[in-house]
DNA sequence: CCTTGACTTAGAGCGCGCTCTAAGATGTAC
DNA sequence: GTACATCTTAGAGCGCGCTCTAAGTCAAGG
């Protein structure tokens, strides 16, 4: 005989085991981020191991700067089945896209960030340094 | 005799010249971003090409993602003269070393992304892969 | 004159992503 | 049995960075 009784987690372990709070839990719920999580008799939620694994994911898309609209497209497929693996790839793939922009963007603004810093560098030392405007 | 009447732009130009609103604009000044604007006879603003600089500079902190109110921080510095170029240069490099900690974040979490995109793929095709959460 | 249009102001409103409140149910400890 | 903690819900509120509205001024054109 196999415990076929996985183990959960209350919202108070989950939140500081994703560092969220219970508060977003509910409100990634209520939201669809997160399909309706399995109740203990008394009404309480009890998230299963592969919502910790779900939670984890949202907060990855999120960490990238996915809107939360996009990330409801997502589940929405994932929770349609397997056929919607292409669509789910795709999702991810055009964000991919954008967030590697994104960073090359940030990349660019530092470099002028640098030149910055060296004209009020120069300023302090005396040197004639480009104002880069 | 010199021309020592520079060139002025009207707010719409200057939105035009900038990509910001002329709402935006006029919040920035009124919030200190920028200091009071030259005023035509009519009472309409005209901004001096040492404004379009500054506004420039102000483009750049927001896309690097400083807040506003540091922002206010370095410009209530700026405004008060040379002497406070040390703060400014602190207040820059400080934001500096968070853009670059971002950065770094984003493409560790950019990786994870690829290593997920891969695990669906791997779906796709019927290849065992990581699901790496 | 009167309309049109670009500007002015103070202040309200909005979209995002939470974050918190209020009122109530349940479970455990004394 | 009653205090306390932990959860539940629906829905209000918040901080950020704008964005828009309303009411008014002014100048040019027909």
């Amino acid at each position: 005989m196999i415990d076929l009784q996985e183990e959960t987690y209350t919202i108070q372990e989950v939140a500081e085991k994703t560092d969220l709070s219970a508060h977003t839990l509910r409100y990634y719920e209520k939201i669809g981020l997160l399909e309706q999580i399995t109740r203990h008799e008394n009404g309480h939620r009890r998230y299963a191991e592969a919502d910790l694994g779900w939670i984890h994911f949202l907060k990855l898309l999120r960490a990238t700067g996915m809107p939360i609209q996009q990330m409801q497209v997502f589940m929405e497929f994932a929770r349609q089945g397997d056929n919607t693996i292409p669509d789910r790839i795709e999702v991810l793939t055009e964000h991919r896209r954008e967030l590697a922009a994104h960073i090359e963007e940030l990349q660019a603004h530092m470099d002028h960030l640098d030149r910055k810093i060296a004209y009020y560098n120069g300023l302090l030392t005396g040197e004639i340094t480009d104002p880069c405007d």
